[in-house]
Formats: C-alpha cells, structure tokens, sequence
RNA sequence: GGGGAGAUACCAAAGCGGCCAACUGGGGCAGACUGUAAAUCUGCUGUCUCUGACUUCGUAGGUUCGAAUCCUGCUCUCCCCA
C-alpha cells in the first residue's frame, strides 16, 4: 500500500494536487515537509494528526521534514482565525520552541539510515535576510488581488486584518522556496484549513523557480457529537505530561464515544488495516468492553509517553473508577500514590488542624476549601455522591480525624464517580 | 427632544400584595440504569448554627401588620415619533 492510499482508508486524505500520486510511485525517495508554529509550549492532540502523517510517510520509504515555525509563530497563521491575535512574546516563543522541537525528535525517526527526518527551522531562512530583499525577491512574485482571494484572508476582510498576520502566507511560501532550494523538497502536506498557504507555496516556486511541486492535505479531525476535537472541559489536550497528565491523556483516549474509536483508531495508530478491522469487529460484537476505546488509549499513551506512564495511568484508572477499597489504597507506598492522584486537585493542610476529630463538613469547607459551601456538602451527601477515602458518607454528622489518614498523610475526597480530589496533610 | 415598554437566580422566562427562596425550560451537579458511553428516568441547583433561621427579584427610599408584586427618585436597556 502507498502513502496516499494509506491516508485514504485511514481517512487521512482531504485533497492534492494532481500529480502527487505519481511523483510519490516513481521508486524515488522524495522529501515532503509539514511546518509546526511554536505557537503553544506543548503540541496538542490536533498536531499529532501531522506527526502521523509524517511518519506514515517515513514509513512509506520517503524522507520527512518537519519544519519549525521559528519565523511563523513570530507572525501568527489567520487562517481558521475569526480575530487577529496577540503576539507572542520572544521569551515565550523560545520557550516553545524547544519543547515542540523535543516534541517533534521524539516522534520522527532521525536516525534512519535511507531516509532519515530532518528538522529545519524557519527562522534560519530570514534572520539574515533585509525587509527590502523580501519585498524585492519574494513579494514581487505574488499578487496582492491573489493573495486577498485566500479564504483565510478573505473571511478577514469584514473584523480586520493586520499586515503581518496579511503576510504569513507568503512567508510559509517562502518556506517551500527555501526547502525547495535547499533540500530539493517536492511536496508539502498539511490541515485542509492549509490549503491556501500550500497552494501560495507551489505558486511561489512555479514564479520563482519555475519548478512543479506538489501538496497533499488532511481533512480536520472531528468528532461524531460536533464537539471540537482536542478539547475537554478543562481545555486543550497536550502531548506535555506536565501540561496532560498521561493519566488524563489516558482517559480522554478512553472515553471517546464508539462511532470516534473507530475512525481514532485508524488515525491515531499504526496499527495494520486487519488488526484495525478485526478490533473493530470485535467491539461491534460487543460495544459494553470497548475494546477499541482500551486500545486506542493504549497504543496512543505508549506511543506519546511510555510504557510505565501507561501502566501507571491504568492503575490509577482502577483505583480511581474501580472497586479500590481502603485497604488497596492503603498498601500502596506513597509515591505510587501521588503519581496515581497526578493531576488530581491537591489541596494542603497542616497536620495539626487534624488532631482533634472535625466534622466532615467543616474538614470539606473550612479546613481544605474542597467544597465552596457546606450547603454543597450536604447536597452531595444527601445525593449520596460523597466518598472520603472510597468509603461513602451517609451522614453529615460523621467526622474524620488523623486516624483516617492514609499512609498517615493523605485523604481521598470524592464527590460522585468522576471528581476527585487530594488532600495533603504536613 | 417627545412618547411607550422593561430591568427577576448561570441563561431564558413566569409571578403582579400574604399560599414566594420564587412556576417552567435550558445549562450545570449528583443518583439509578449502563460500558468511566449514548439515550432515558429521578433528585438537587442562595447561605447558615438546616424539620428552622437569615439574605435575595436593577438601585435608593416610601406605603402596608405584610412587597419580587403598590408609590417616588435614580441608573441602565429596548421600542416608536422628531
């Protein structure tokens, strides 16, 4: 199977220029890039698509580039943006910078002996450059009348647009001039949203070159209940484990709805067509397991974290949903404690706040602020949601002192199936 | 500038002197069922010293035994005419 038709059944294939199927089945290694903006100090679960699609690439036998938008992410895509954004500061975007980049490292194979990836900061195509040999040499070559046509600009023209945010596709054409150039790069790959920078790029080098390039894109990833794709209530999805705990990067793989595991499974993991298609029969025979949902969280959790995150954040996953009674938890040492209640909120108090026995309602509002009000407290108790080291509460007269303690420092707040909450005693 | 309508809890929207902490819908939270899903059903959704008390219906006063409800000033919103 070849690259384009893996996309395909993957349903990783939007659209291409026509050509690019056959410049990719001549036998020859071709380079093709996809440019990722520092624009957030961690990729999100939207940039893995790309990720994966380089590396499918890789796979299929030709060199990637993944490009740093060194010089981009100083000037900030408008496409899909209804606003003009702020700027991000220097210091931030170096910070970013890094961590995508040990992002990037960590996914694609650098070491390949045929087609090894090879990483390429846009930066280092325009820090020596003069603002006049930009407007001489590339801005030439577009048109004001074509680049305004782009939706992304177009959809603009009612809020505003800055120049520099006006500017950036002409920048990430410039990109594929350079690699171009520099790397005989023949194809670059993207969103579906990207569809109008790719195009300004293969533009650009038909002016300036004279050379035919090609682009190939992704459809956006959505999901069946129209929710926006990444997100959960508490916000965006990363690849960081200090900004996603593999624990909750775990459970949003795991709680994905039936109808998304069997689209996430083809295009999150590498998983061959028969596997995919045989989990698949397998979970329509018998939704209540989701076995593609488990495997899903897996494959994915190994593959951005590790092995051990995944065993961790399935034991936490047990303990935390499962039927873990106090003596479980109790014969964990503490340390496997915490990184199972890793990104749980944590509140601390002072161990002498505890010596005499309290009311669990004070202990709840007063003492550690778990609940805003102690009005709260009752309802959840009446509600019968309320459980303190996974034994309920029945009762608003029941209290808890220093005994209840697990592992002599640590309380275990409940309130329903899914909000969990640590309390620190030192 | 003249005339009219309105301002109620997270949102929408009833209530128009005591039965109002305030109908109903949405949202949110929890419970049951289940698969840590969807759908469905149930409860809760001002605070507290919680079978009761206290503070809330734009804002400041007033009438009344008693006001979200009546009166007056103020602020803001909307509509019509100029």
């Amino acid at each position: 199977m070849n690259f384009i038709e893996e996309l395909k059944w993957r349903g990783l294939f939007h659209q291409e220029i026509p050509g690019t199927e056959d410049l990719l089945n001549k036998g020859e290694v071709v380079k093709g890039y996809i440019g990722f903006d520092p624009t957030a100090p961690s990729l999100g679960i939207g940039n893995m698509v790309q990720i994966i699609i380089l590396k499918h690439f890789q796979r299929a036998g030709h060199q990637p580039i993944a490009v740093l938008g060194g010089a981009t992410g100083m000037v900030g895509d408008p496409s899909g943006k209804s606003d003009e954004r702020n700027l991000q500061s220097l210091d931030q975007l170096e910070i970013n910078k890094k961590n995508v980049e040990a992002q990037l490292r960590h996914f694609l194979d650098f070491g390949a002996e045929k087609n090894p990836a090879i990483l390429v900061d846009n930066y280092d195509f325009y820090k020596d450059m003069n603002v006049l040999t930009f407007l001489r040499d590339v801005g030439k070559h577009l048109t004001v009348n074509y680049m305004m046509a782009k939706d992304s600009v177009k959809s603009r023209m009612e809020t505003g647009i800055s120049y520099t945010e006006f500017s950036y596709q002409l920048l990430q054409a410039y990109d594929f001039v350079q690699l171009y150039k520099q790397h005989n790069c023949m194809l670059q790959m993207g969103g579906s949203d990207q569809w109008g920078n790719l195009i300004s790029g293969v533009e650009l080098i038909r002016r300036m070159e004279g050379g035919e390039v090609y682009a190939v894109t992704s459809p956006l990833v959505t999901k069946t209940d129209g929710t926006k794709f990444g997100k959960t209530e508490k916000g965006n999805v990363f690849l960081s484990a200090d900004m996603t705990s593999p624990y909750s990067f775990y459970q949003f793989w795991l709680n994905v709805s039936d109808e998304d595991a069997e689209k996430f499974i083809k295009i999150f993991t590498f998983l061959d067509r028969p596997t995919i298609e045989a989990l698949i029969e397998e979970h329509r025979q018998d939704p209540g397991r989701r076995v593609l949902q488990k495997r899903l969280a897996e494959e994915v959790t190994v593959m951005v974290h590790s092995q051990e995150d995944l065993e961790t954040a399935i034991k936490a996953s047990s303990i935390l949903f499962g039927k873990g009674t106090k003596e479980t938890l109790q014969s964990l040492p503490l340390r496997d404690l915490l990184s199972v209640f890793e990104g749980v909120p944590q509140f601390n108090i002072d161990k002498a706040q505890l010596t005499d026995s309290i009311s669990v309602i004070d202990f709840l509002t007063d003492v550690t602020g778990v609940f805003a009000s102690k009005s709260d407290v009752r309802r959840a108790i009446k509600g019968n949601a309320l459980s303190i080291n996974s034994e309920k509460i029945t009762n608003d007269t029941e209290t808890i002192s220093a005994a209840d303690l697990i592992n002599d420092s640590l309380v275990w707040v409940q309130n329903g199936k899914k909000n969990n909450y640590l309390v620190l005693v030192g």
